[in-house]
RNA sequence: GGAUGGGUGGCCGAGUGGUCGAAGGCAGCGGUCUUGAAAACCGCCGACUCGCAAGGGUCCGUGGGUUCGAAUCCCACCCCAUCCGCCA
């Protein structure tokens, strides 16, 4: 949620800023919805002051064993007229909410302006020489290796499922679960994160928290009897364990890692990417978040980031670097790097880790604050999150990375720990 | 699912329908004392919001209701704890 106040003072900033996303956004009539919400919040407030005052004098003169007839008189007037403004006021503050709810967050002045994906900017490379080393065979898809090798039953899952779930087996799922205790090993061992394991569904006022509510509910599953929702990525548990609360200065920053599988309806994304285990409604993923003081969540985004980049590393996943524009930032995002491992079976860059700062845009919703040392008054803590990172990305870029010319796949180095000290994974295994 | 007890400020915890935004304690901040610290003592100390300010308003789980007036009474719902039942 923008702070009203900005969009008070400066409304043709906030206006400029939006322009530079994805939809339009027009504030005119928002600024004369709030403009009368405060003028009648002004009129609700002199009356209730009046009725305070009349009650606190009827009090005093009970007590006195005074007579009180010509107040209760007054009040009997009073009263309705208190009432019918009050829900007229709370009428308008709906709607000012209502609109604050879906308004997105502004992106940040060092982000690069473009209208879609076109306008990325890409940071750096991974090795950071040139194009990615070349295969002296031919590439194959990880859906043909897959399932040659009998580890991705893209069948199974749409039996149990229906399109967009996949089985693994065997080594499949092996590799599944090695890469998620990798990275968690990785990330709690060597990078100072707190591993969570939170719920896997969360109520509408946590999936209002980070974002995902009102506006995106076509995205979620969501629970046939209960109101529930299956989380899309575990950024929304994380982030809103330090919703309403204030944290002291010392608290700061607050760094968790969680494993979750997460659950995406894909409303919008019919067609797209039908084959293989790129999109899926189900898939697992491991999540950094941080929660820190406004000064230092620039950095933060900067060292987040470079923490998911050192997985692609230790796995010698060759991949890019690249800076979402305006157009392409998500709804909380003030700030995005996205980070893109090379698939050779498809001779292109797939996102596989997300890394956004949403400054106080989430903070304000979930009202997660902390005090300074000796400080009066909270403050918004900033919010940031990212991918450490897909799980089910991971293994489609080891499956076509990895690739042998007989189709078997080699088992990267830091992962044969992870495998029970399996080297490779071909069909007689 | 059934029964019972609860949801009050950063935390714990009192609270009689009427100067209650709410006792007390802890934590925090400032001070006295001390070579310094601790202890002791004194003072300050909720959040949000409207307003240039003075000041006003809202908030005692949520939403309704009764009343001149509700943290206190009534209704509904949510959540938590415990016991019973069921169950990974």
């Amino acid at each position: 949620m923008l702070d009203i106040k900005l969009i008070r003072a400066e409304p043709e900033l906030v206006q400029s800023r939006l322009a530079i996303r994805s939809g339009s956004y027009d504030l005119n009539s928002f600024h004369d919805l709030e403009a009368k919400k405060r003028k009648i919040q002004g009129e609700v407030e002199a009356l209730q002051a009046r009725r305070n005052g009349v009650s606190k004098e009827v009090g005093v003169r009970k007590k006195a064993g005074e007579d009180a007839s010509d107040l209760f008189a007054e009040m009997k007037e009073l009263g309705p007229q208190l009432k019918d403004l009050e829900a007229e006021f709370k009428e308008l503050e709906q709607k000012v909410d209502g609109v604050l709810a879906g308004l997105p967050n502004l992106p940040g002045t060092d982000v690069p302006v473009g209208a879609d994906e076109s306008g990325n900017v890409e940071l750096r490379r991974w090795p950071d020489v040139g194009e990615p080393e070349k295969l002296d065979f031919i590439a194959k898809n990880h859906w043909e290796l897959g399932e040659d090798l009998g580890i991705l039953d893209f069948d199974a899952g749409a039996k149990i499922a229906g399109a967009r779930f996949t089985v693994l087996r065997g080594a499949g799922a092996r590799l599944s679960r090695a890469l998620i205790n990798f990275m968690l090993d990785l990330h709690t061992g060597e990078h100072g994160y707190t591993e969570v394991m939170p719920p896997l569904l969360a109520n509408q006022k946590t999936l209002y928290g980070t974002g995902q509510l009102p506006k995106f509910e076509e995205d979620l599953f969501a629970a046939k009897d209960d109101p529930l929702y299956m989380i899309p990525t575990a950024e929304v548990p994380l982030t809103n364990l330090v919703g309403d609360q204030i944290l002291t200065e010392e608290d700061l920053p607050l760094k968790m890692t969680a494993w979750t599988t997460c659950f995406r309806r894909e409303a919008g994304a019919a067609g797209k990417d039908t084959r293989g285990l790129i999109r899926q409604h189900q898939f697992d993923k491991v999540e950094l978040v941080w929660i820190t003081r406004p000064e230092d969540s620039g950095e933060a985004l900067e060292q987040l980031t470079a923490n998911a980049e050192e997985v692609l590393k230790r796995l010698k996943l060759p991949y890019r670097a690249v800076a979402l524009c305006s157009g392409d930032l998500g709804f909380a995002a003030v700030k995005t790097y996205d980070l893109e491992v090379w698939l050779p079976g498809q001779g292109c860059y797939r996102e596989i880790s997300s890394c956004s700062n949403t400054e106080s845009f989430q903070a304000r919703r979930m009202k997660a604050r902390f005090r300074r040392a000796g400080a009066k008054k909270p403050e918004m803590v900033h919010t940031l999150n990212g991918s450490g990172l897909a799980v089910g990305r991971t293994l489609v870029a080891i499956l076509e990375n990895y690739q042998q010319a007989d189709g078997s796949i080699k088992i990267p180095e830091a992962l044969i720990p992870y495998m029970g000290g399996i080297t490779t994974i071909s069909k007689a295994s």
